[in-house]
DNA sequence: CTCTTTGCAAATTTTTTGCATGCGC
DNA sequence: GCGCATGCAAAAAATTTGCAAAGAG
């Protein structure tokens, strides 16, 4: 086994705990078992579980605990901003251009957009500890957010 | 309709399909109607397709094609460098850490591993004309490539 | 002529949805 | 108690696979 895997310490993972259920409350979600579980799960792992793998671990705690309920809540952390999704939550789409550009994606809609480098901006670096993972063999740069048709589209509401 | 679906001027678009025809003959990948025509349409879109998209506009030209080359097609000139998938191969994973680090996904297997920032090296420049399309909520940035793991297990075949 | 690539169909995998019940606030 | 969140089951969406036939080099 790697250290990949290994438990966060117990302080930092109960801070983080905290602020988890700190920023529920300022949001309105509300703060089930589920969600504390889950939450805990993915803080304690280092290796980007998928929700699959999070419903195995947090069944453990949760016996009866439901798929759809990870990936819902997955979501929902998502756009709360408190968990990271490693990957689309859409389908894959493809680009033939392959001059250095990045993507915007529209975190609702799934639409992708081309963004140029901002001039005279310095160039991505690749760290060069990375080869102790592998070769890299293309960087893909993406921001994510709302974009303004769908933002539009939810004011309107 | 937006600008962004506008086809390549012709010249281009020639130049484009003539590398991918070199690069196949590179790569001793078969030069097929199939190949050249998905490839073609890619190249002409601005809309950063799905496989189902490529699969729509390449049947007009092709009836008979059948979705699954698309997706093999797709696969094998990701592979080749040909063209770029935006999001995951793999499924969606998550990370619960949310302090500034990259991710290296590995092409073969779908791992994901941290990357942490080269000390030293300029931070990430969010260019501004990115408000056009919308508001940043986060920033992904992942160097893709093939792991020591899976390269160690090819090269032992 | 050989070996890759395709088309078809079916299967898998991943993710989403409707609805009644349950639990946090 | 009100209304969001959950569990269940079923469906939908996305992607992959086995196999025989077709076509590129």
């Amino acid at each position: 086994m790697s250290l990949s895997n290994q438990l966060e310490s117990g302080k930092e993972l109960r801070a983080r705990v905290d602020a988890f259920k700190a920023l529920c409350r300022s949001r309105a979600l509300r703060l089930t078992e589920q969600r504390l579980e889950i939450f805990r799960t993915l803080a304690q792992s280092k290796a980007h579980p998928s929700a699959e793998a999070v419903f195995a671990a947090v069944r453990k705690k949760l016996p009866n605990i439901s798929l759809d309920t990870v990936y819902r809540t997955l979501a929902s952390m998502e756009e709360a901003g408190v968990v990271f999704r490693v990957g689309l939550s859409t389908k894959a789409r493809f680009d033939a251009d392959l001059t250095p550009h990045y993507h915007f994606v529209c975190m609702n809609c799934g639409e992708v957009y081309d963004v140029l480098p901002q001039p005279g901006a310095p160039a991505l670096v690749v760290p060069q500890h990375i080869s102790q993972f592998g070769e890299v063999k293309n960087v893909n740069l993406q921001f994510r957010g709302i974009c303004n048709r769908c933002r539009a589209a939810a004011e309107q509401k």
